[in-house]
DNA sequence: TCTGGGGTCCTAGGACCC
DNA sequence: TCTGGGGTCCTAGGACCC
């Protein structure tokens, strides 16, 4: 049996626990640039506000009906979801996170032991308690259908947060509830062409030839419908796999022509990713850039912009990248267009021990920059000051809106909350 | 005026090889 | 008119996820 336990809310909840006198008010977070909206607490759910609505069509209706909203703030919610991690951890070794604010637990080793039921609401009341999160938790034979044991937790308030799928009877009776979109890793586009096949619900997918299906489909249908089925087809991979990308990208806070700034902007993801590379100890070879214009704009030229380079040897080194990711932009940078987003994106990794090195490279040379790299890295994560490359910039003219950013109250000691 | 960011997996088709 | 067959590797793009 697998269990899946959701936090509700996630972010929206994070920015509760601190603030108290938000409890039972509508409580909103936006995404980047204050753009969109994307966490909702329960009370802002039942005025009618939708995953992902942008935030300037609902603002005047929301906040004068007394609606908090704030910027997000990720280092809370990923302190906030490293305790939760961390006491789910603690429960059940067998532990997979799927994303910040859920994770799947295999319960086969000891579910023999075990009384599934308290188990889960131990587990929920703990989190609550300790925490401060709410949490759902759904418990079944696979993945899926633990999925979709959660979202009918979620969903129905009879259920307390909890949903054990085990019975066969049982597990029919809600797949026949529930539409084939709701289902994991069933999209629009699937659910469309399922649906003109007068497949409607759950139940009725899961009673369809898994092998045709996978003919006609492919074979991430296939599975779904085993899963469906009771047959676990995804396994737990508790062992954190390498990342075989990484990306750095933002709309601009408004848009622009300049390609100094752009310059800045491009710079600044480039080291970003630099970094994160260096934390993954990995290198890369290949640096992807791309510039485009806002495309909801339609008064305006449209634009989407994009080239590469690959590296002869792989590297790590900010200045390497950063370099490179301001020739790609030399290459795609039109003038006389309205550019609202940047991204890079690095790829083709491999590992740093063992890589090939340059026939005319000095072995000194990467020590060198290794250690420089070290020293970058260390000034700037212990908040000592902060080092930046000649041509990130210090303008903040591209950077995006985030004007209603709660503080840090965890990770921070002079944001820390202070009982009066 | 104002519409997020960061991932994974799979597949089809091209390039290349014997 | 006729123009092999089979395999691997790589990449771009589609679909999906949170």
């Amino acid at each position: 049996m697998y269990a899946l336990v959701d936090c509700n809310s996630f972010y929206a909840s994070c920015e509760k626990i601190f603030r108290p006198d938000l409890k039972n008010k509508p409580v909103i977070v936006l995404s980047n640039n204050d753009g969109c909206v994307i966490a909702r607490s329960p009370e802002a759910k039942k005025m009618g506000l939708t995953m992902g609505q942008p935030w300037y069509q609902v603002r005047e209706n929301y906040i004068g009906k007394g609606g908090v909203v704030f910027s997000s703030n990720y280092e809370l919610y990923a302190d906030i979801s490293n305790r939760v991690m961390n006491l789910l951890a603690a429960s059940c070794p067998e532990i997979d996170i799927y994303s910040i604010d859920e994770a799947f637990l295999n319960l086969q080793t000891y579910e023999k032991n075990i009384d599934l039921i308290r188990f889960a609401f131990e587990s929920k009341e703990k989190i609550k308690k300790w925490v401060g999160i709410p949490v759902s938790i759904g418990i079944a034979p696979t993945k899926t259908l633990a999925k979709l044991a959660n979202k009918i937790a979620k969903d129905d308030d009879r259920f307390d947060g909890v949903v054990i799928l085990q019975d066969k009877k049982i597990i029919q009776h809600f797949l026949k509830m529930v539409e084939i979109e709701k289902i994991w890793g069933i999209g629009k586009r699937l659910a469309k062409r399922l649906n003109a096949m007068g497949i409607k619900n759950a139940l009725q997918l899961s009673q369809t030839e898994p092998r045709l299906m996978g003919d006609n489909f492919s074979v991430v249908l296939e599975r779904t419908i085993r899963e469906l089925k009771g047959q676990p087809c995804l396994g737990t991979n508790n062992i954190l796999e390498p990342k075989k990308q990484i990306m750095v990208s933002r709309s601009f806070g408004k848009s622009i022509d300049s390609k100094k700034i752009i310059n800045e902007a491009i710079s600044f993801h480039a080291g970003r990713a630099a970094e994160k590379l260096r934390f993954e100890d990995q290198k890369c070879s290949l640096i992807t850039v791309f510039i485009r214009s806002n495309p909801f704009n339609r008064n305006i030229k449209q634009i989407y912009s994009s080239n590469f380079i690959e590296l002869i040897h792989p590297t790590d080194d900010s200045r390497v990248i950063i370099k490179s990711a301001n020739q790609i932009l030399d290459k795609i940078y039109r003038r006389g267009y309205k550019y609202s987003k940047a991204g890079v994106l690095l790829s083709s990794f491999s590992g740093k021990l063992g890589y090939q090195m340059n026939l005319f490279e000095k072995s000194c040379d990467s020590k060198k920059s290794e250690r420089l790299m070290n020293v970058v890295d260390f000034l700037n994560l212990t908040e000592k000051g902060k080092l930046y490359f000649g041509n990130q910039g210090y303008r903040n003219t591209w950077k995006m809106k985030r004007d209603m950013k709660s503080k840090r109250y965890t990770t921070k000691i002079d944001e820390i909350p202070i009982a009066k």
